[in-house]
DNA sequence: TTCCGACAGTGGGGTCGCAAT
DNA sequence: ATTGCGACCCCACTATCGGAA
């Protein structure tokens, strides 16, 4: 199959909005790439690679290829020549590549690549290398269209898609099967094979997360668990031999040792566990989330760096997915933490079982006593549902507020473009001026939009194309979940998850919060 | 007919590893 | 040694479509 074929594709995609007609182009487009191929192998890799690329991704994790090596490209063909396979060979090349010369030579393959493709198959293959493609269709939309081409119901295939940790071997499979339910049926859960995790929705506060758990009627038993401001881990133990993967299925097995001799520990020598892992102090107090990235992201352990930290991860386990030949996804909650208590204590989040929203208010308050993040509030009843965010978890976290004032403004892009987006935020200082702790785009609707780009042009002083510097007078109140260490920003500090909550025209830049008063809610 | 669940989009800060300078 | 880029860890929020109620 061509590339051309699935920008063409990708043009039909955008040009609508409704879903079900993108779904429908998708299929059209996988029923064409399951035919024409010589050979039943080929087939299978032409799928996989047409599904990678109409979600807006590449087949190859990592191509060392970004935004800033695509500045140049070599003037296109006129013809379209390239096909799928072409292209997923180049990428694969690019990959291997690592070493002194790595990147000239990495640069000559991509323009040798990119030079055989026409216009938009450069526009289409920049999209796929920046993750910016921005038709309206990722992963979710391609599976559906996956089941309508196959024929199946979409659940079969995101259930398998669930199982396996990918979507193109399952979409493979259900396109050239004689029996695509039964090809799909094979995609069970396998000891030591990445399942998508399951995530959670969000809450303002318990009452709320009650809310949406709870029957309306009658109190309903909910189970809360302390939420870990660390990073999540899907532990696998066959026998002797384990992996840990993040969130993203990302193999970590080596750089956390700590955590496999945990898991070797265990009384289970067939388990999937998931949980979050992260820094924990001498005192017993959680280390601040930069500390445990940090660990986290160090591949090698080198004797020094082993000597010099001293910081070891430990794994907290919430849910169990598989223990000893049981598989678990789809038992309710309430039987796989009674699992979970069996084969990982005890190394398990502590959690409170209850129907009454002010016990876990309480539990809440006391999380946070303790430097945790917050809660999660689960419905006992549903199973685990994976790689989507199912109404069965609500995380609950504390908000902060501040007042800062807007010191610049960024043009948006994508759907933003035309309007000012993304403020710059500063706290003022008691001496003169404003000290920059961040920027945020989020929670401002397209009313405050609108709103926004009138008034930062009002108070323009400089606009160098990107960025438009503005008098320092709007004052913006902002939500945020905490404050961390910063080399980037002058007062050493920043803002972690800025949100606007709104503009304050009843304050002026004067009463605005101080830098001051931000060290001091930050403790450093 | 209205409501709401799921999805995509729009980017944020920090961290490491790696190659080039 | 420093710098710039790429990749990936954490993520919040709004707009929209389309099925559920």
């Amino acid at each position: 199959m061509l590339l051309a074929e699935v920008a063409a594709t990708s043009d039909a995609v955008s040009a609508t909005r409704s879903r079900l007609a993108k779904r429908a182009a998708i299929a059209d487009l996988l029923r064409r790439a399951a035919t024409g191929e010589p050979t039943e192998t080929d087939q299978a890799t032409t799928i996989e690679i047409v599904v990678a690329y109409i979600a807006g991704a590449l087949r190859q994790r990592r191509t060392g290829l970004g935004w800033a090596s695509l500045r140049d490209l070599p003037p296109p063909a006129t013809e379209p020549t390239l096909t799928v396979r072409d292209v997923d060979a180049a990428f694969a090349e690019m990959a291997a590549l690592e070493g002194p010369g790595s990147a000239q030579a990495r640069s000559a393959a991509a323009t040798g690549l990119f030079g055989a493709a026409t216009e938009r198959e450069q526009a289409f293959l920049r999209g796929l290398v920046a993750g910016e493609l921005r038709q309206g269709a990722l992963d979710s939309v391609v599976v559906d269209a996956v089941a309508e081409a196959a024929g199946v119901p979409a659940d079969a295939v995101r259930r398998a898609v669930m199982m396996r940790g990918a979507t193109g071997p399952v979409a493979s499979a259900a396109l050239l099967a004689d029996d695509p339910l039964a090809a799909l049926a094979e995609f069970t859960l396998e000891v030591g094979r990445p399942v998508r995790p399951m995530l959670a929705q969000s809450a303002p506060d318990i009452g709320a997360a009650f809310e949406k758990l709870g029957s309306p009627d009658a109190p309903t038993e909910l189970c809360v668990d302390v939420k870990l401001d660390g990073i999540r881990i899907q532990a696998h133990r066959l026998g002797d031999d384990i992996r840990v993967v993040t969130r993203s299925l990302d193999d970590i097995t080596e750089r956390v040792p700590e955590i496999v001799e945990v898991v070797r520990a265990l009384p289970s020598d067939r388990l999937v566990l998931d949980g979050e892992a992260l820094a924990i102090g001498q005192d017993g107090v959680p280390r601040p989330f930069q500390e445990t990235a940090a660990r986290s992201a160090t591949r090698e352990a080198t004797p020094e760096a082993e000597l010099a930290s001293q910081l070891q991860l430990s794994p907290f386990f919430f849910d169990v997915l598989h223990a000893g030949g049981r598989d678990l996804v789809d038992a309710p909650l309430r039987e796989r933490l009674a699992v979970l208590d069996e084969v990982a204590a005890p190394h398990t989040v502590r959690r409170l079982v209850t129907s009454d929203p002010d016990a876990a208010a309480e539990f809440f308050a006391g999380a946070l006593r303790e430097g945790q993040e917050g809660v999660v509030v689960k419905s006992l009843d549903t199973p685990y549902a994976a790689g989507r965010r199912g109404a069965g978890w609500v995380k609950v976290k504390p908000r902060q507020t501040l007042d800062l004032v807007v010191l610049a403004v960024e043009r948006g892009s994508g759907r933003r473009q035309g309007w000012l987006s993304n403020i710059h935020l500063g706290a003022r200082d008691p001496d003169g001026g404003f000290v920059m702790l961040g920027k945020t785009f989020k929670g401002m609707t397209d009313e405050m939009l609108e709103w926004q780009t009138e008034r930062f042009r009002e108070l323009q002083v400089e606009d160098n194309g990107w960025v438009v510097t503005v008098r320092p007078e709007q004052v913006v109140e902002i939500a945020f979940d905490g404050l961390q260490r910063s080399t980037r920003y002058p007062g050493g500090l920043a803002l972690r998850f800025a949100r606007v909550l709104r503009y304050r025209d009843d304050k002026s830049a004067a009463e605005a919060d101080t830098i001051e008063t931000v060290r001091t809610l930050a403790g450093f």
